[in-house]
Formats: structure tokens, sequence, C-alpha cells
DNA sequence: ACCTGAACACCGTTCAAGT
DNA sequence: ACCTGAACACCGTTCAAGT
């Protein structure tokens, strides 16, 4: 902890944090090595004593996201209940949370889902993004516990719940909800109208 | 039309080909314009007489995705209904119309969704987009006609089935099916189960 | 109109060399 | 062990110049 152990005493923190800010201010077409070195302090060949490649360093920022994620579901998790005797409501707190993370950080979000890395490569990667799946699981298990929702094998459920919410989530921040609804609805609508779809189901 | 008026009579589209080929080659980060503009025998300079920027050429690539899509889901339209008196079945068809895709053409796909473009400057892939979700509405609409699904907005049936089914292909192309599922299931049973969960719904 | 070649500022990655 | 500086091959973009 020297003042200035050569420059730092965490390097590779000081790389991830200075590539989620230039992710969020300037997008993920403008984090490249080189400036996150610049940010940092270093020379442009320092963070390769913590990181393989360039992908090893947007793999470490998609962690950040999901545990960030995980953080605020977590948050939302120990408040419930939230509305008592409303489990349709229940469903759509946690996915306000979703949504208003990826309205925060939608290319942090695009880094976490759009990364085609091999997770033969990058195991961690996919446990994150399993430590706020299984939030999801926790809370509909124990929605089904107080009869709140139908029984059934709760990962199936979790598991539509989830990419309902990813599938919304995504198009709402790459703008590819179609305009009939985009135009007449604010986020949290748009958040009710999928959660209700599958709340009711569609089956006649 | 001279053998070589230049070098193409048509060079726009031999440029989108060649994206396109290297896209499903080599993956999206191995797509420049250099390497395009090499494969179609012109120099670096020319592709700028036909695209403003490389996101114009990405974009152009998007747009031949979506009617890709659209295509294929206009053929499995065409032979509706596939499983009479079966609407759930229906539901599946569709459904892997869009995971098939998904799974021949990642990369393709992560083009036309992971864009983070602006759709005031590129109006025509929100068109294009629309284009396969209407699709989705038309089939919901005579499905509600024949009481196959039950009554109410198609926009907000289609939204709810878009994003889902979206959702789902995304988690899949990029390995964030979390493992209890993903090890023991096919690509179709994985489709099944998300559509049953949208199918039955999941309240009480 | 359409294309070229040189030029500029930027990258990712490697590697011998320094402390 | 950790960092630097030079070097290499590649980009995106611009622009005067050619046909």
């Amino acid at each position: 902890m020297s003042k200035k152990s050569y420059h730092h005493g965490n390097l590779r923190n000081a790389l991830i944090s200075a590539g989620v800010a230039i992710l969020s201010s300037e997008g993920a077409s403008a984090v490249s090595l080189r400036k996150v070195a610049r940010e940092a302090g270093v020379s442009h060949a320092a963070p390769y004593r913590h990181f393989a490649d360039k992908e090893a360093l947007m793999v470490a920022i998609a962690e950040e996201g999901f545990h960030k994620l995980a953080q605020e579901l977590e948050k939302a998790f120990v408040r419930f209940p939230t509305h008592p005797n409303d489990s349709f409501g229940e469903l759509v707190e946690m996915s306000m949370v979703y949504l208003r993370f990826a309205e925060k950080n939608p290319d942090h979000l695009r880094v976490m889902f759009g990364g085609a890395v091999d997770k033969h490569v990058h195991p961690s990667l996919i446990a994150a993004s399993e430590e706020a799946f299984s939030l999801l699981v926790k809370i509909i298990q124990i929605m089904q516990d107080k009869k709140m929702l139908r029984a059934g094998s709760a990962d199936a459920l979790a598991l539509g719940l989830w990419s309902m919410l990813h599938g919304v989530t995504t198009l709402l921040i790459e703008d590819k909800i179609p305009p009939p609804i985009q135009e007449a609805h604010s986020l949290e609508e748009i958040a009710q109208t999928c959660v209700r779809v599958l709340y009711d189901g569609i089956s006649s």
C-alpha cells in the first residue's frame, strides 16, 4: 500500500472501473484496452498483466454487471412482500428492477448479454448470470408455497419469466418495441402488459 | 451491365453479401469495412460511396437478417394450420422458426438486435423488424378468430410472445440458459417449456 | 459518378528491456 | 512480479486525384 507501488495497489479493479465508466459515457465501441489503460494511468501494455486479451476485460465488465443486477434483485427480494395478496403486482415489482437496470445501463446490459464468449473459456461469467437467475427461482418458489402462483417446476416458470423479462428488456433498449405499443405506453405499462400476458396465459 | 463497369454493377449488394459471409464464418468482430471491400475486389475507400460509415453497413446487414427471418416466418405462416386443433403445437411451430434461425445464424442475430443504433438515423431498420413482428400479430389474430387463443389485444399477446421468444433465443445463443435446464433439454424442449408457461400462464 | 492511393490517428498484441 | 517503449499489422475515415 505504498503511495505508488509502481502505480496501483489494484490495477485490475481500476481497469474494470475505467472500462465501466467509458462504457456508460461513450458506449461499447469506445471501450479499448489502450484507453482504459490511459484512464488508469498506466502504459498500454500493462493491462496484459491482468487480462489475457480484450475479451477477458469485457468478460470482467460483464460479470461486474451481473453482480450489480443480482444486488438490485436481492434488495427487492428482501423487501418481499411489497404487495400482499397481489402476486401480479409482486411480479411487476421484480420485473421493474430488471427494466430499470437496463434503462440506466443499456450499454452494460449489451456487454452482459451480447458477448459471444465461450463458456468453457470463461465459466465465471455463467456463474455470475446464474446468481441473478437463482433469485428469480427463489422468489417463484416462495410465491408458489404461498399459493400466489400455480404449482409446477419452479425452474420452468423462472425460465419463462426470465426469458420474457430479458426479451422485452432487450427490445426496449434496442428501440424495437413495435411503434403501436411503444408510443402509447410508459416503461411500467409495457412491463405490466408483458407480465399480464405471462400471468394470465394465452390459451382459450 | 458491361463486364466491368469499373468493378461492379452493384457494389452495394456485393458489400453486404461479403459482410454476411464474414459474419457467419468469423463472427461480428471480424467484419471490417476494409475486409469487406477486399472481398468485393475494390479499394478500402470504395464502400464510402455506398455507406456513410461502418455503422451504416452493419445496419444494412441487420436489415438483411430481418428480411430473411420474416421470410422464414412467412413460409411457416402459409403452411398454417400445421397442427389442426392444437394451438399449443402451432405456437411451438412458429417459435421453432425463430429459434432455428438463431441457431443457424447466431452472429447475424446479434447484429440485428445488439445494434445500439439511433432509430431516427436508421428508420428502415425499425421497419424491417416490424415486418417480422407483424406476422406474429397476424397469426395470433387468426388463431383468436378460430377460438384457438383467448380474446384480448392481439398487439399485447404478440408483444408477450415476441418478448418471450426473443428472450429465450438470446439466452440460448449466448449460452445463458441456466445449466439445470440447459443440460437436460434439446432446443425443441426448451421452446416447449417456454411456450407452455406462456400458454398456460402462471397465476394460481 | 465512381473508384483509387496516400495519409492520419487510432487499435490489439507482442516482446525485449528496465526496476 | 510488474511495468515500459518500440514495433507490427490492422482499423475507420478523409481527401486530392484519376477515369
